[in-house]
DNA sequence: TGTGCCGGGCG
DNA sequence: CGCCCGGCACA
């Protein structure tokens, strides 16, 4: 039982430093595309863009996110056009803009041999940074991420781990360019996303932080899976989250005394206590993925696959922000607001008919069961992931 | 067939 | 009470 947890540890790293490289190509790129300014613009950009995908939301509205220091030039973000322009031929219109946002991120997750590593220097620093821009809370380790680039040709659906992999597909691929990167003008950049994952709760994983995350990248997809009821994404937000930082166990401690969002709503969040989690997402365009894993998949190399709307899970963790509060969910509150209200439900009259959501069985699996809240292990409703 | 959890038993 | 499980209602 309790060996579990090790496991997981040292999943994300990414083993390649490729990402940086990326980033450079990557930021060019969009350097050229966009307006330009000045080379040092690049690395704003990024940062913000990956501090979590929640925040920076470009997609929606106005301008959020602080220019902070150097925006001098001033919006980088607003390129979407210009990608537009950059490939006529089939590009992809709709996420363009929510795509890039995250060059950066790769560093974060991967796996890596080594270590769990929170640690990667760098990459806190960035992170937290982001992050305070962001959020206002700062999230205890986020070093749990991992990032995967999805192609967003028409029907092609590739996801790669590193970003110099998508590039080179679309390239190669879809742009017919033989080259390597070194020809590259960046226009790859415009035909594929960057996906980032938690690993954290799992469920919160749609509810984490309503305010602004989703921008990230789940707007243009199709949703491959039914999963989501609509009221359900909502509500999923409340439940909280096992622990936190402080009790790394889930154990059977406190176990509803506090969650927190996760951060991403996107797919799931990020680890929990020890380490990070694998993810798994399932792949929208192909979408087979069928099993969206439930459970940990031990490192995510092979397959994923991504999913928008569907709250994938794995497992993990769980941790992560302290304060559950209901406070965040503005928007979800007011879609759910009716439903909490009377439990007016259709059978249930005597029984609850049985939450929708998953639950900690399903999200840890029997084999954590000690990760369950204590209402599930008794096999009472599940206190930590409330419908 | 698997899941959520009520109702109830045991220490 | 805390803990667990039989067994039912669902999916």
């Amino acid at each position: 039982m309790k060996k579990v947890l090790h496991p997981f540890h040292h999943l994300l790293v990414k083993q390649r430093s490729e990402e940086e490289v990326d980033m450079d190509k990557v930021t060019a790129a969009m350097v050229l595309t966009s307006l330009s300014t000045s080379p040092l613009v690049r690395s704003p950009p990024v940062k913000v863009s990956e501090g979590l995908s929640g925040s920076w939301k470009d997609n929606g509205s106005a301008g959020p996110f602080t220019p902070s220091s150097n925006s001098s030039s001033g919006g980088y973000w607003s390129w979407s056009a210009p990608s537009d322009q950059s490939n006529p031929s089939t590009p992809s219109p709709p996420l363009s803009a929510d795509s890039f946002k995250p060059f950066r991120v790769p560093s974060l997750g991967g796996v890596g041999p080594g270590p769990a590593g929170p640690e990667d220097p760098s990459l806190d620093e960035q992170d937290g940074s982001s992050l305070l821009f962001d959020e206002p809370i700062p999230r205890k380790r986020k070093n749990s991420m991992k990032v995967m680039f999805k192609c967003l040709w028409k029907n092609c659906g590739k996801v790669l781990s590193t970003a110099a992999g998508i590039q080179r597909h679309i390239r190669t691929i879809h742009l017919g360019r033989s080259c390597d990167s070194d020809c590259s003008d960046g226009e790859e950049d415009f035909y594929y996303t960057e996906i980032k994952l938690n690993t954290d709760s799992v469920a919160d994983g749609l509810s984490s932080l309503s305010p602004v995350s989703p921008s990230v990248l789940s707007p243009p997809p199709p949703p491959p899976s039914p999963l989501p009821s609509l009221n359900q994404l909502p509500e999923s937000q409340r439940p909280l989250q096992p622990s936190d930082t402080k009790e790394p166990h889930a154990g059977g401690t406190t176990p509803l005394s506090r969650s927190a969002p996760s951060a991403l709503y996107l797919i799931h969040t990020d680890h929990a206590y020890q380490a990070t989690a694998p993810v798994s997402i399932p792949s929208s365009s192909s979408n087979s993925a069928g099993s969206a894993s439930t459970s940990f998949t031990p490192t995510n190399s092979s397959s994923f696959s991504i999913s928008w709307q569907s709250p994938p899970v794995t497992f993990t963790g769980n941790t992560v922000s302290p304060s559950k509060s209901q406070g965040f969910g503005e928007q979800r509150s007011q879609t759910i607001a009716v439903l909490s209200s009377p439990p007016r439900a259709t059978t249930a009259l005597s029984r609850k008919v049985r939450g929708e959501g998953k639950k900690c069985r399903k999200v840890y699996g029997m084999e954590n069961r000690d990760m369950w809240c204590t209402a599930c292990r008794w096999k009472k409703a599940c206190q930590r992931f409330t419908d």
